[in-house]
DNA sequence: CGTCTTCTTGAGCCACTTCAAGGTAAGTGG
DNA sequence: CCACTTACCTTGAAGTGGCTCAAGAAGACG
């Protein structure tokens, strides 16, 4: 079964963010398995509120190209990175009316949305969507356990921990290439820049890494950052 | 629809760990909501493990009496606690074939056990439980997004944090009776024993709680907790 | 070329840790 | 009931990893 969807009236008030003249287009994109839940694709700037915490939650979403960040901010203004999304993807899939954080777009981005209405009514006809959307969120759930277990430990752990994560979603070939600025890694990591930086620049130093810019590193001895990973 | 199940061969397993004679007996208690999907109830002693991380998940359980922690250990030991469970509480009911991470008893405790199987061939049958299911899972990850917002904070803070979330969890009438000790909650909080005793000890002095007893606290100004906990 | 943003580096400081000692409470056996 | 043990908690003193403040370097872009 394949349900056709339109964007609705809310997606379509974020096209003037990023001004582009282009409408959104229905595509092919599924959100996941085999289940055809198709959507809209949308493209969004560097740096563009997706969704914002305690907002009414009217769509589930997919990376299709590009890097999002989801996060908490305190009263006095630091910020939690909860997570980062890259391509393929889903975030914003949780059960309840308003998200539980906000989501940015860190790169100039497209974005599957597929109603949640739809998405949840398939559950209901479906038990496969169902544990579907169920296992996305233990995923979620997983994630954010490691990421306390993170926040633990040493700045050259946490950094270490980092690093193979984003080569391994990456999944890649010679050097990673970061969406992501130092601010958001601190932010994710429980850190300063400074320290991010510095650390960085120590990895670097003892060649478990190689700063080929800044935001382009290549692993040079994943044993170490693995032993360094607990 | 009310599914009738036995414990099996693994819980009984667990008998001698606590030495009690009496058989496990099957009870009245529901796992949650309106749907009975009822269990056996187990007495398990202090500090017993529940279930270890890695090992298959054949249970969900359900805090009848006492408490809970659920931890992951680093190969060097540190121990990081993502949850307590107090009565009333549902754990370890993650999908995933193996538990996420480690479960014990933190005082004597009854656990009602039900048999995952069933758990999960209810929820193919119903909706509804399908969807509690599912919002067990969200509501450990908005917690455990809370906690990760609460591992950037500063000593104070995660203990003006801790101790508020207690006494609204235990809907305490007078004074917290924490069951967990300071080595507890120093994992759980990512500090030392130390620095919780001092802190709480600054606390006291300041007036803002009050230490009747070390695992007795009564909280003298809430409002001066709140602003801390952001 | 200048401007803006992002990243790096240095120096000093502070919150929390580490190490060490002592205190308190509950249980146990005589 | 008391001496002894054990587990748990508190307090002190010194050390340190990461933070703060500050300045400069490296890119990105018009």
């Amino acid at each position: 079964m394949t349900t056709q969807i339109s964007i609705g009236e809310v997606a379509r008030d974020r096209m003037p963010k990023f001004g582009r003249g282009v409408p959104c287009q229905r595509d092919q994109h599924m959100l996941f398995g085999r289940v055809e839940l198709n959507g809209a694709a949308m493209p969004f700037g560097r740096n563009t509120e997706v969704y914002g915490e305690d907002e009414p939650a009217d769509y589930v979403y997919k990376v299709l190209s590009g890097a999002v960040r989801t996060y908490k901010v305190l009263s006095d203004g630091r910020r939690q990175i909860l997570g980062f999304y890259l391509p393929g993807d889903v975030f914003g899939s949780d059960p309840g009316d308003e998200h539980a954080c906000s989501a940015e777009t860190i790169v100039d981005s497209q974005i599957l949305l597929v109603r949640r209405a739809t998405v949840l009514k398939a559950a209901e006809r479906d038990g496969e969507v169902a544990r579907h959307l169920w296992g996305l969120t233990a995923t979620e759930l997983r994630r954010s356990h490691r990421h306390a277990l993170l926040l633990i430990k040493s700045a050259q752990e946490r950094l270490a921990a980092f690093l193979l994560d984003m080569a391994e979603r990456l999944s890649v070939k010679t050097a990673i290439e970061l969406p992501m600025s130092r601010q958001d890694i601190a932010d994710h990591l429980g850190l300063t820049i400074e320290t991010v930086s510095r650390t960085l620049t120590q990895l670097s130093s003892s060649s478990v890494i190689q700063l080929l810019a800044s935001r382009r590193i290549m692993l040079r001895n994943r044993s170490i950052l693995s032993e360094m990973n607990s």
